[in-house]
DNA sequence: GAATCATGAGAAAGCGTTTTCTCAGAGCGT
DNA sequence: ACGCTCTGAGAAAACGCTTTCTCATGATTC
């Protein structure tokens, strides 16, 4: 029962360096040197070899090349939830930029599952030339500890304390306190967060900038309900909404806020007429909602592409570990039509 | 000028196999077979080694590995556009269902560049253990020679003559054709069909179902757009559709369907009461348009862990180029609020 | 015209594994 | 007690490439 012993000793192996080397009479060394343009060869021998390795469709085997160049022109991104558009969007932000350089990108989806995030991130790592840990949710502790052994690395929506880690955050405390305050603004004195995933540092963001409204605001209330980061959680959400008896919602994000008015559509819950409902990130889907949704614009689509730069710059530098870019990002407030002043003011 | 050239003889190595080989007092062999299982070896000595790899942390180079093994346990999928939510599902029934197998997906964006999929395809091919391409643009010529180099190969969204690649396929011609039927007993007689990227499989596939509408109605009028298939193509054709005259759109997929459902609004007309409009694809988001689209749903979560099973099977017979399955999907109509019967007969 | 140099190609040593090959030693039967 | 098989570990080859090292050849200089 041996494994496929013999398929290794087959004719019909892939052409290699060696192949194309007998063809054009030279040797494995002045393939390689001709095919990457290291060293001087001469005009008519390279010519040769060129043929050859054209005649025979010869292409380098880039595993082979990965093992010589300890380099695989490859880079890991580890996202919690592949479902959830604002890491489609990272990534195909990430994916897009890399190409332009040569680079690739392997997933890794952890499925919010916290502790399979560092094995992840481990495996990726050995695999690729860097990885870039998108929002991940596993512990400060933890994170300190992996974040040295994942070098070349950038952090999406989280810090290290070690500045040679570039990171890309958002002020998710700043954008919640705008939502908060633009209800309030309206004429909402009800407010309810329905908070994200409770490993989700950008929850906590959320958590201390509504502790911050609060005391900056003492006549409003403010409930917390717990919910998730998907559809489901805000759709499940709906009766606790409903039974908070406020009239500001503000969910964890636009696709909790998506299943939260389609929850209240399905209750008969007029928005924003009886309800008003924030989301957070601007996906491309929010402007589509019945009604378009309110929300704080992230912008996703740099997020991935500036992931990379962040990237590239490390790669280049080699190990001479400076000092690394920490961007900050300012959501932008979106005003649609999910929030309105509350037709009632409730007795108080 | 040379490159990084001292990095290598570094003592900060990454720690090997032969690390742990001198820790445990053993060959290298005898270390690679105790991480593997592969052969016999004395308990206590097994146990040694063991203890040595814990301690320093040791991980088995997979470049390395793959390099011995003739296998990299990735699989690269190509798609025309990270930014389609169908897509993207693929992508992630994909890379989730690989992972239950303990393998991770590469990705390449060709970005609707028709001229760079091959070249993709071939790429990924050679760094991975089998490529899955979705929706390829490329000619059908081009695809027949490039399909037996780069076996093992799942394709979605087209198929092959030669019997031994799997495919996955959806019968768009018969979706497209539940929802022309569907607009005609509504009572609409004016039709639009607003087409996909023209070298798109799919969008071959609506319009021949569409021609056999046509025989089956010929009292029914039906118009061609040239439209795209993202949002901004769908918003774009607004003042095409309204100058059409038409009651009943069928768009290419969701987006554009969303793209001109904005546009509509924009324009002040009214959707159903004025135009009807379909999509296709019943992405998640479909349900939460203003107003909720009716569409045909394409089993978007199911084809990505299809496509890795019939991978997985090809990676398993390793070879022996046996018949592959060919799945084919029928969309399921999903009858939502954007159409409905028109207002007023046209004049006719 | 001999000594020096630049040029460029081949030989060989990695890169980090797995796996075959080889062989030492232990266990067994007669 | 001798030879046989069997177990298991080390040596070495293989995987496919890049790059250093080495050396031959032809060009240059005094």
């Amino acid at each position: 029962m041996g494994r496929g012993h013999m398929a290794r000793r087959n004719t019909n192996r892939r052409v290699g360096i060696a192949d194309v080397a007998e063809k054009a009479g030279v040797s494995h060394a002045t393939v390689s040197r001709v095919m990457n343009g290291n060293a001087a060869v001469d005009p008519g021998i390279a010519a040769r070899v060129r043929a050859a390795a054209a005649e025979l469709k010869y292409q380098p085997n880039p595993v082979g090349r990965s093992l010589a160049l300890g380099k695989t022109d490859t880079i890991g991104i580890v996202v919690p939830d592949l479902a959830n558009p604002t890491f489609q969007a990272i990534l195909r932000g990430l994916s897009i930029a890399a190409a332009q350089d040569g680079y690739r990108v392997l997933i890794a989806d952890s499925s919010e599952v916290t502790s399979e995030e560092a094995i992840l991130a481990g495996e990726a790592r050995r695999r690729c030339d860097g990885v870039v840990l998108c929002a991940p949710r596993m512990a400060d502790a933890e994170l300190e500890e992996l974040a040295p052994t994942l070098h070349p690395l950038v952090l999406i929506n989280r810090t290290t304390v070690a500045t040679n880690t570039p990171s890309l955050s958002v002020d998710y405390g700043q954008g919640i306190q705008e939502l908060a305050q633009h209800l309030v603004s309206l004429g909402h004195r009800r407010l309810v967060f329905l908070s994200g995933p409770e490993h989700s540092a950008s929850n906590r963001q959320r958590l201390v900038g509504l502790d911050k409204f609060r005391t900056e605001h003492p006549e409003i209330e403010l409930q917390m309900l717990h919910g998730g980061s998907n559809f489901d959680s805000g759709h499940e959400s709906t009766e606790a909404i409903i039974a908070s008896g406020a009239t500001g919602i503000l969910a964890f994000n636009d696709l909790v806020a998506m299943g939260l008015l389609s929850g209240l559509h399905e209750r008969g819950i007029r928005v924003p007429e009886d309800i008003s409902v924030t989301g957070f990130d601007d996906i491309p889907f929010a402007k589509y909602t019945t009604p378009p949704l309110t929300t704080a614009a992230v912008p996703i689509n740099e997020l991935g592409s500036l992931a990379w730069r962040r990237m590239r710059e490390q790669i280049q530098q080699a190990g001479e570990s400076s000092i690394q870019a920490q961007d900050e990002f300012s959501p932008r407030m979106e005003i649609r039509k999910s929030t309105a002043a509350p037709a009632l003011k409730p007795a108080s």
